[in-house]
Order: structure tokens, then sequence, then C-alpha cells
DNA sequence: CCAGTTACATACCCACGGTATGGAAGTGAG
DNA sequence: CTCACTTCCATACCGTGGGTATGTAACTGG
């Protein structure tokens, strides 16, 4: 009984298309990916690609905004599991920095995202998610006092900024693994400027 | 006599392409910027860009490099003009802040160059010229003692991400001019963290 | 002076983004 | 149930633009 709701049928070819984008923009990147290889992918045709999405660029920022889903999912759990606000602060950078070793997180959040959506739209999609989480965090140890005073919107996209370029740095490094203690303790010496010992007022 | 030596074409038609490239590239973009609209702002044909390029993205790189030249010479002589280290490098941040106020620069080098290069090509780029000056100025605070010891190479990549990201954030406020002061001021809390008073020792 | 190279222009190919069209399947009113 | 209407998707097609093949005039070195 094949026999489904129209509802249904795009909603599964839709999902299909998506999560074939999400392959071939992540493992090709966006210019080397076509709309054709794509519906093949999710078997079927470029008419039903252009059916559903208006163009190439929607279908990509959709894959984006899945992704940006995804890895502020990942940030606030790490960051709740932890005992104080600092701390999570921290965990959530190393989470972070981990999932930048996937190539095709870096290629479609890093790499393409900015190129094809345009700066301003990648932060709003951003500042919906990985953004709202690390300015969460910031304005919870802020409150906690365990940060200093400042414009919030400025010092996390500051540190994200420092964030993305370790998360590259780290992929390229031949051996990620080993090389992710330097760039956490690089980092955490960055963020530390920014902490402030809660017992003591200067 | 417009009678020219062979080398003393190729010079001028080469150059041409690069600066009719360099407007072309800042303005529209990397993807909506065709190589026959290049040729023909240059006054030849196709057949000229390709004949000196072996393709767009060569061309590109080109651009590419020449911008950073010009920002890296820059930020040399901003830091120079200084009386010392740290003030040098605060400066230098400043300059380069500056320059992203520029469309084409941020066009050019933050958005399209990665996309286009790929991220270890832009780099690698960037280390002959703008993070070369970055990391030599860090190195040079460090060694004055106005600076705690770390990982070079790495915290200057940190901090040039969040320069780029600082550079964008501020190009899209409505008012640069007045929203600079409160970037600079969270860019130097940032840096803060890794200065040391010269005369104590902690 | 001539063989060989360099610097282009012209003409062409084709991959790919996007559109127009047609038809099969589903849907809702009467 | 039926029939107009909409939704979903395939097929066929178009235009643009990156890249190539070819032709040719100008320069160069011997």
């Amino acid at each position: 009984m094949t026999r489904r709701s129209q509802a249904e049928r795009s909603d599964v070819t839709t999902s299909r298309l998506v999560a074939a984008a999400q392959e071939l923009f992540g493992r090709d990147g966006y210019a080397a990916t076509t709309i054709g290889a794509i519906a093949a992918a999710a078997g079927v045709t470029k008419g039903a690609a252009y059916h559903h999405f208006l163009n190439k660029a929607t279908l990509f920022r959709e894959v984006f905004v899945r992704e940006q889903e995804q890895i502020s999912a990942a940030l606030a759990r790490a960051a709740t599991a932890e005992p104080d606000t600092w701390s999570g602060l921290l965990q959530g950078c190393r989470t972070f920095l981990e999932h930048c070793l996937d190539p095709a997180f870096r290629r479609i959040v890093l790499l393409d995202g900015p190129a094809v959506l345009g700066w301003e739209a990648v932060r709003e999609i951003e500042y919906e998610h990985t953004l709202r989480v690390l300015t969460e965090g910031l304005r919870a140890a802020t409150a906690d006092g365990r940060m200093v005073d400042g414009e919030l919107r400025v010092r996390a996209q500051l540190i994200f900024g420092a964030l993305c370029e370790a998360g590259m740095l780290l992929a390229r490094s031949e051996d990620p693994a080993r090389a992710l203690p330097a760039v956490v303790t690089e980092a955490a010496r960055l963020l530390g400027s920014l902490a402030r010992d809660p017992d003591e007022h200067r």
C-alpha cells in the first residue's frame, strides 16, 4: 500500500533532498555540487528539487540551518552537563572544536556558508542557534560573577570568530587529537582575560 | 610608436586584467563576476585572460594576494609608528578593523577567499602577509615582556579570527564610526588577557 | 630573413542553473 | 461518486558562462 497523502509524499521527498544535499554539499562543497546530483542521490529528478526549493542557494540554506540546529543542541547539552557556568562555557568551546573535526561541518558552516548566503544572513541564522547558546553562556557566567561585564553581543561574536579559526587550525594539523590541548589552552587563555574570581573584587 | 616588446605587452595586459578583476570581484563577488566581464573591463577578450591565467580561480588568487600585500603593508606601517610593541599591536588591530570597512576587502579576503581557494591555501598566503605581521607583533611583545608566553602561531590565528569577525560586525553596524570604540574595547579586553605588566612578575 | 615562440582574438563546446510544459495522483465541494 | 482544481514531479528545453581549440599577427633569436 504505497498510497500516501500529498503532505506525506512531499515531506518524504523534501527531507530526502535535504539529506542528499547535506551529504554532497558537505563532501564536495557548494560549487562542485549540482542540483542534478542531489536530486539523483535523493532518487528524484531536478524537477522535484525545483518544485520544493526556489533555487540552489535556498536548498543550501536549509542544509545550513540543519547543521546549526545539530551543533547548537550538542553545545547546549555539553554546557548544561557542567557543574558551573564557567566550566560550562569552556566545555562548550571544547565541544565546538571537536565538531570542527568533521570536514562536512567545516565546509558547510565555516567555508561555503558565508560566501553563499552572505555574512549577515549567516550570522542571523547563527544568532538563533550557535551564537545564541554562546551568548547565553556568557550572560550566565557574567550574572554569576564569573566574568567581567561587557557588550555581550560583541564579545560572543569575537569569541566565535576565534573559535572558528581555532577549529580550522585544529582540523588542518596532522594529528588533531594531539594538537587539541594546545589550542584549547590558548583559547582558554584568551577567555581567561574575561574571567573574574567570584570571591575577590579588584 | 606603439612598438612594444612582448614582455611589456604581457605585463600591461596582465596588470590590467588583475586590476579589473580586483574591481569586479570586490564589487560583485566571485560567483557573480564573469571572465568575459573582467576581460571587457580590461579592454581585451576572454582569450587574453585565459592566455595569462590558468582559470578563474587562479586570477582570483592573484587578486587575493594583491589585497594581502596592501593590507599587510598598512599594518606594518601602523605598528612601527607606535612607541612600544604593545601599543603597536593595538594600533595594528585598529588599522585592520578600519580596513574591514571597505566592502571589496571584506568580499575578497573574508568571504570569497576561503570558499574559492580553500582554507589552507588562504592561510598559507596570509601567513606570508597579514598573519606574518601579526605573529611578529606578538613575538616582539612577548620578547619585550609585555605578553605572556604561548604558542604564537596558534595565538595569532585565534586573534586573527576574532578580528575578522569584529571587522564584519563593525561593517554591518549602521554607524561603523560610532560602533568602532565598543568593538575596539572588547578586542582590547580580549588581548588584555595576554598582557603582562613588564615591571611585575606573578 | 626565416623558423619558432608569444600574445592575443574568434569560434566553439558543454555542463549546469533555471524554466516551461505536461501528466499522474491526490483533494475537496456538491 | 464525480469533476474541477491543486499538488507533486518528470521531461524537455533554454541561456549563461567556464573552459578549449584554432587561427593569426606580432615579436624574437639565430
